[in-house]
DNA sequence: GCGTGTGAACTGGTTCACAGCG
DNA sequence: CGCTGTGAACCAGTTCACACGC
């Protein structure tokens, strides 16, 4: 079994099995590279080639069929069990996260919500057991999570992440824009960093600007 | 001017952008393509080959002024004047979006959200102007807002997308889990989606973790 | 003929290694 | 002597083109 995907491949396979599930939901049972190309703004052979990493499974000449596809999809990329998850930091961001109906994708459950701040949990009322942030590591542990959306302050994004590893998390999205710094060797992060994505954005469009102004030259 | 940087490239001297900030914040006048490495998780020589895209401005033996750097890199990046943007979509995280306080980073200036259902507009208290949906094309011209965050639910997202584009709108982050389809060329687009996001976390919990069965074979 | 699977060619981004300057 | 800047070497991922099965 091939274990040194890209991550680009990575990326695009869980867009290819996000799309497998709307595609169930609405009926369709086969679906070629093309079309899936077409729905996901890839090229038809970057989809093809990007499914091969994990296999065969297309039929030759009609396609892939959509559920033998996603379930294929679902088992080489760990989305065949819901993993337990939890959110740290119940700012904004935090609660809206810890509010998200999660549960229309069943490869998540979120089971527990943290914060510094006694008084804020006092405040929130919501189904996911809260509790403060020093019962990270205890928690974590205890209720088998493996998934940790980090929402904090700045300030407290390294000992949040570190009381997160203490507990044996797996994987952390950092919402924060500073990195964690070491983490123990099994821990998976992805950053993602809003107001870096908003600059990134705002590059492209200058960017863009200045190809047009050297156009119209 | 080099026009044609990889978008990797542009993600990586945004951080740096980022990174400046912080540290004139905390007083840093000086820094070295290794520490920026350090703080930022990416090798130094990644790092000094970016900044160079943009052309010389380290001192050779010294390292970078970190003033010069950073407005260096607003200029080049397009950085350099607060882009006014809109949120389309004021459910859970459209709102909390929404009360970012984005004022922190001078570099965006949140002046309107949109939704389709009066009925939550009425809801909201926000100094922020409210608008119903079918105004995005007016409100966008008028207000010239740039850079739109889309966050509303999946069915609305390609009518939105339209809406936006035809209000001459710049780019879009798109939070939907469904790709916009074909904008006028101008438009740029930034996918961000986090039900992905968390798939892609546990693709990589679940790679490593047979990664590691097979190292104890 | 249509559409998958895949080796081979290509592209471009990353890494290396060192010259050059303060 | 430290650290930048950069051409060259390297490598990874993408694209191409076509063979093969339905």
């Amino acid at each position: 079994m091939k274990t040194k995907l890209p991550k680009a491949v990575i990326e695009r396979l869980n867009l290819v099995y996000g799309l497998c599930d709307k595609l169930l939901e609405a009926g369709t049972t086969r679906i070629s590279s093309r079309e899936i190309g077409e729905a996901l703004e890839i090229p038809a052979h970057t989809v093809r080639k990007d499914i091969n990493f994990l296999g065969e499974i297309g039929d030759t000449g009609a396609g892939y069929e959509v559920s033998r596809l996603r379930t294929h999809l679902a088992v080489e990329l760990g989305l065949d069990h819901a993993r337990r998850a939890c959110i740290v930091g119940l700012g904004r961001l935090g609660s809206a996260l810890l509010e998200y109906d999660w549960d229309k994708t069943s490869d998540f459950e979120v089971v527990a919500g943290f914060d510094a701040s006694i008084n804020r949990l006092e405040t929130i009322r919501s189904p996911i057991s809260l509790f403060p942030a020093y019962e990270i590591p205890e928690v974590v542990r205890r209720e088998q999570i493996e998934l940790a959306l980090l929402t904090v302050p700045r300030k407290a994004a390294k000992p949040a992440g570190k009381l997160l590893a203490e507990g044996g998390i797996r994987g952390i999205i950092n919402f924060t824009s500073v990195s964690l710094g070491p983490l123990p060797e099994r821990t998976a992060v992805r950053n993602l960093n809003l107001v870096n994505e908003l600059r990134v954005l705002s590059s492209l469009v200058h960017l863009q600007e200045i190809e047009n102004l050297e156009r119209s030259n």
